[in-house]
Formats: structure tokens, sequence, C-alpha cells
DNA sequence: TGCACTATTAACCATTTGGTTAAACAATGC
DNA sequence: GCATTGTTTAACCAAATGGTTAATAGTGCA
């Protein structure tokens, strides 16, 4: 028989902590956050916190870290793979906005933060992990053009096209839900309609 | 003659207080802005501040109101407008990039803030001011749409594929330009060229 | 059982920060 | 000139906040 009290849904505290910074950093920003506040959403003491983790800013780091990482991650085994150039649109937009949709806030909290350190850019990603490479999606553009199978278009502008539509309906989502002036449920529908209607939208745009 | 000191580029304190705050809280959002931080910009005491703005949360709240209303005080002009379907997205996107171009810090301000304050919506927008009308617009959509003029398409998402292709690449410019791996004046040759890039995009899009 | 080691907490501390006050300073009217 | 009113500042204050400490509780193991 164990007697360990802390069993099935009880992870451990460095696991509560990091879910609990994550939810109070990603909504306030570093800037906003309260080590006070982490605690009490991770139900432990303050100085737990910084038995775990020394300061404010090594928690934080490692939340960007793991956001950042999750944000970039996902571009290369997507765009970087096989599949045919409209099939990998369609992959990508569905990958992201299903992404998004369960990490609302993510984005958001990303850029925020980027744009409050202007200094140091976005390197060293997720750690020093494999920069996302986005060579092969290009040439693959380049290629359908050549073919005359797509419209002449720069494939940085068929990207930046394709992560807006997708990312930012969920970060201005407040501004837009107020000028569309409808409710919560409608809000939802249009985002989920999004995973089909981007696609189309794009390919509509570009095939010839 | 004249014997005032402050002629010319020597606008009030007051001025020069709005100024400093609207670069600092734009920058790094209300809890990141120190006061003090905000009185040195503008080259006066912090106690100053207060003699003009009772608090922080007040001079808070005229830059978010003159943030609220530059953002979405120019979708009724344009929106509203009789202009043709199609001139009026060109249009729309040439006023909106233009105006992210000289203020881009600002989407990213307004985007982060609200949602950090979930409670109150964008409700109240720029004190009473005439919130934006899209029904032109969508009943627009609507009619060349069974004019046969254009595919169908829900209004809404034109529209937030519109707003999300003009404003997302300023607020992600960090992360897009990394990804991206172009300098700041190919990014910035980038992002003029959109201005005359989304409408082509958008229209191919729709257009039968 | 007792010892070493980890986990956890209440109380505390130093600094930062929004805000106040009283006094100096400037402009203006009489 | 001098009183009055509006502007600006240095010094100060109280609350909030990140971080520390020392003591306590729990756990494994010899």
């Amino acid at each position: 028989m164990q007697l360990n009290k802390k069993v099935k849904v009880e992870q451990g505290a460095e696991q509560k902590i990091i879910a609990a910074a994550r939810r109070i950093f990603q909504r306030k920003g570093m800037a906003g956050a309260r080590m006070e506040e982490i605690a009490a959403e991770a139900g432990i003491n303050k100085a737990l916190l910084h038995y775990y983790f020394r300061s404010k800013e090594k928690l934080f780091q490692v939340i960007m870290m793991e956001a950042k990482g999750q944000m970039l991650g996902r571009l290369h085994p997507i765009l970087g793979s096989d599949a045919p150039l409209f099939e990998k649109i369609e992959l990508f937009v569905e990958s992201y906005i299903s992404f998004v949709t369960e990490n609302p806030f993510l984005p958001g909290f990303i850029l925020h933060e980027i744009n409050r350190h202007p200094e140091k850019l976005v390197n060293e990603i997720s750690s020093g992990a494999k920069r996302p490479n986005l060579s092969k999606f290009f040439q693959q553009v380049e290629t359908e053009i050549k073919k005359k199978n797509i419209i002449a278009i720069q494939p940085e502008q068929l990207f930046m096209n394709m992560l807006s539509m997708c990312v930012f309906p969920f970060v201005g989502r407040p501004m837009l839900q107020t000028v569309l002036n409808v409710t919560d449920k409608k809000f939802n529908q249009l985002l989920a309609d999004r995973k089909k209607e981007i696609p189309v939208f794009i390919i509509n745009s570009i095939k010839r």
C-alpha cells in the first residue's frame, strides 16, 4: 500500500508551479504578473517558487522558452515536409488554428514580450532548438509559379498572409468580437470555420 | 516682443506628458510602465504628472481612449462609404497599413491591454464615440455575392482576413522577421509592398 | 529509532513605486 | 511693488513586491 498522499492528478509542486505560471504570465505578461499570485494559483507558498525557480526572471524564462518552442516548433515539421503545396497549406492552417485554439493567450503573450525587449531579438529560439526553416516551402512556391500553377507572389508575402489569418483573430479577439458585434458562440463558430475557410481563401487567390 | 520662453516646438507640459506617456505605455503596457520613466521621458518632475493627471490609471485611460479611437475610428469612414466593394477594399488596406506604419506599437498595445482585462470588454469605445458600423460593408458583400460578382463568403470572414493581413505583420514583426530571416530594410519593403499586394490577394480570392 | 535530506511555510527584509506635501518659482493683475 | 494664482520641484510616505531566512514537517534509509 502506498502512503504517498499525492497520487493521480496531484502533480508535483514543480509542475503545479509551471502550470500556474503559464496561466498567469500568458494573461498578464511578465510585468503584470505577481509572484504571490502565481503561488496562490499553484496552491503553494510564495517562498516555494523561489525554492524551485530562483527568481521571477528565471521562472519567466522557462515559460517563455516553452512558449516560443510551441509557437515556432510546429512551423518546420509542416512547412518542411514533402506534401504538395496546396495540401501543405491546408495542413498548416488546420494545425496552427487547432493549436492556437487550445492556447489562445500564447501568441499575444509572446508578441507583447518580444516588443517589450526590442534589444534581444527572438534569437536563441527555444534555447537553441532548430530555427524554423522555410526554404522548402519557399522553393515549392517558386516552383509552382514557374510551372504556372499559381500566380506570381513573393513567398514571404504568402507566408505572412497565412500566419496573419491564422493567428490574428485570436490575438485580436476582443476587439474583433466587439466590432463584429457577435456572441461568444458565434465567434467560436467563425474561428472553427476558418480551418476550412482560410485554405480555400488562400488557394483561390493564388491558383491559376 | 514675446518673452515666452516656450515657443515653437516647446509644447506645454501637458502635451509633453501625453506624448511621453504614449511612447512608454504603448511599448511597455500599463503594468510595465513606470511613472518616473514617463516623467523623465517628458523631461519633467514626477510630481507634475500627478498635477496634470491625478493617477497612473487616469493617465493610462487618456492614452488608451486615444488609441482605441485611432484604431477603430478609421473603420467607419472607409467601410461605411459609398465606394464600390473592390475600391473600398483597396482604400481600407492602404489607409490601415499607412496608419499602422506610423504607429507600429499601437495595435499590440491595445490588444495586450484588452486581453489583460477580460471583464470590461471593448465597450465605451473611445468614450462613447460612434461604434464602428460594418453593416454597409456587409450589405455590399452580400449584394456582390447575389450578383455573382464574387464567390460566397461570410462577410465576417472577409473582414477578419482583411484586418488580419493588415495588422498582424506589424504586431508580430519581430517574430516574423526572425522566421523569414530578413533585414530591417527588406522587411520594411515587404510591409510597404503589402499596400498593393493585399488588395490583389483578396480580390483574386473572391472575384468570380 | 534516529539521522540526513528534501520540501514547505510564516515571518521578515530591502527596494521599488505610485502618490503626497510643502515650499520655491513664475506669471499676471492691480 | 505686491498680492494672487498657477506651475514645478525636492523630499517624503505608505503600500506593494521580489526575495531571503530560519524554523518545521515530511521521507527514506541505516
